[in-house]
DNA sequence: AAACATAGGTGCATTATTGCACAGATAGAG
DNA sequence: CTCTATCTGTGCAATAATGCACCTATGTTT
């Protein structure tokens, strides 16, 4: 089987009428397109051009078979139109990691709307603990509760999260030395909103540790304590009230971050504007 | 654009579904393959291939790309077999080498026929004095006077050439004791007729030497005295009879020669038949 | 469970290809 | 007719591609 190079460079000649118009095109050495042309005649057994001081016609037998390099010419370019568009409805698919709490119950609820209004544009929603690995394309985007360090990302402070104790309406009316709480287990003792509920302790027991906060809140509905909440679960959530407590309730920065390349595709920055703005409006930076 | 040649190793991959099968294929090596491919994608921007430990399956834009990429190989080999058309129709132009006696006088006349019936073959005759170099290819076919030496040449006997004395009636009438001769030059003393015309001398001279057999006969016709002619220049010219000689006149096997694996094709076989017949009928091996 | 065969990735030496510079030829302009 | 610009072919140095050997991993066979 002849090269298919060799092929593409003699469509080329074959087109434009000469080795110099060729490798111009080709962005060739006008040698390396004689030296091709000259490889697939071999190849072929068969003469192609004729070889004058100044032209290359082509023989009879290299026009004919120039038709069917043309079509092979048309279908390289429908292979590079094809492949464009697959690139372009692959970034269409863009993966986002947040911690899972805000991925469930901050993002997840408001991807209605946005596939109503981006049907092209395809969201995998991931809710990660870890910080994923955008370096090795664990998720194109990242919603995050530290500031990255990272130097080549693009990082972007979208929203304040802020915290409150939450209880039911008759864990809330009880004296408030007989409460119990419900905390993380002791592996997220450095978790800022878990320092500030041991600091309200003040002798009171944590009854019930659990991994996540959707296990706080399931138990905090039970009436079995009180729990240190984000607001957006708290506020939203009927069977719970805000208890008062005097030390101030922490806030956590919520970081956006991407890589900058992959920002600057347009379906990437309608999801970082999306997810800007609804956690710029659940969590706004300015307190209302 | 994508290197071409890529492609086409891609699509071996795609139907063969690993890059080992792919590359004894291709007649390569596997890490070849791979980086070839690689290559594609990189161009392409786009993932074609999953790489696992003992597998490279497509991905979703591979297979997709995998079509379009078959239909270029089915081109590939359409290409191949129109060129393969084109180089069998590029021999019907066959050239045959023969003394130049025998192409002028034994193959020419019969040329007019042979296109009638074959109008798809052209011939290329050449008179040549010295045996054309068929593994130079001077010639496709050749009709030698001597059996060719060559190991790998198909060889055939296909005639006889008698020759005989010719002179106009005027000389014949002449008493035989005063007979002059036309003979070839001394370089060619060796030919098997121009030592019989020696022999048969008996003291009567040469007074006319021609380095070929088309200055003989022209001499001959003149008047001028006896030729030893090939029978067929010699009996068919109205103007010359045979003498009788009482030595036995020679004869000369008509060989035909050519390249096994180029006689095979359709073309050749045509030619060479075509030789064959006119030869065997104006020169037949057995005597009539 | 161990051994064997095969697949894929990678570093490096070898081989092939390419670009560069130059020469010869030709077509067009002055 | 002469000069200029451009085209094509070729030798050689530089660059790129390939094959080879080795390593790791996996599936199959014993």
């Amino acid at each position: 089987m002849f090269d298919w190079q060799d092929l593409h460079y003699f469509s080329v000649l074959a087109r434009t009428g000469s080795l110099s118009a060729a490798a111009r095109e080709l962005g060739v050495d006008h040698a390396t397109v004689g030296r091709r042309v000259a490889a697939l005649e071999q190849s072929l057994s068969l003469r192609l051009v004729d070889r004058l001081p100044r032209r290359s016609p082509l023989t009879a037998e290299g026009s004919a078979l120039a038709e069917l390099a043309e079509e092979m010419a048309r279908l390289s370019q429908a292979i590079n139109r094809r492949a464009r568009g697959l690139t372009e409805s692959a970034t269409a698919t863009v993966r986002i990691s947040a911690p899972p709490a805000v991925a469930a119950r901050l993002i997840a609820p408001h991807v209605v709307e946005f596939h109503r209004e981006h049907p092209d544009i395809t969201l995998a929603l991931a809710g990660a603990s870890h910080n994923a690995a955008l370096d090795r394309s664990e998720a194109d985007v990242a919603v995050r509760m530290t500031r990255p360090t990272e130097q080549d990302l693009l990082i972007r402070r979208i929203g304040a999260l802020h915290f409150a104790l939450y209880a039911t309406r008759e864990q809330a009316a009880l004296p408030p030395e007989t409460l119990a709480f419900i905390a993380y287990d002791s592996t997220l003792d450095h978790l800022t909103q878990q320092v500030w509920l041991r600091a309200i302790l003040a002798g009171r027991p944590i009854i019930f540790q659990a991994s996540d906060l959707f296990g706080q809140q399931e138990a905090a509905r039970a009436g079995l304590g009180a729990a240190a909440l984000p607001c957006f679960m708290g506020d939203n959530d009927p069977m719970l009230v805000k208890l008062d407590v005097q030390e101030p309730p922490p806030v956590r920065d919520i970081w956006l971050t991407a890589y900058p390349d992959v920002s600057r595709s347009p379906a990437m920055r309608t999801v970082m504007t999306f997810l800007a703005d609804i956690i710029g409006r659940e969590c706004p930076i300015k307190a209302p």
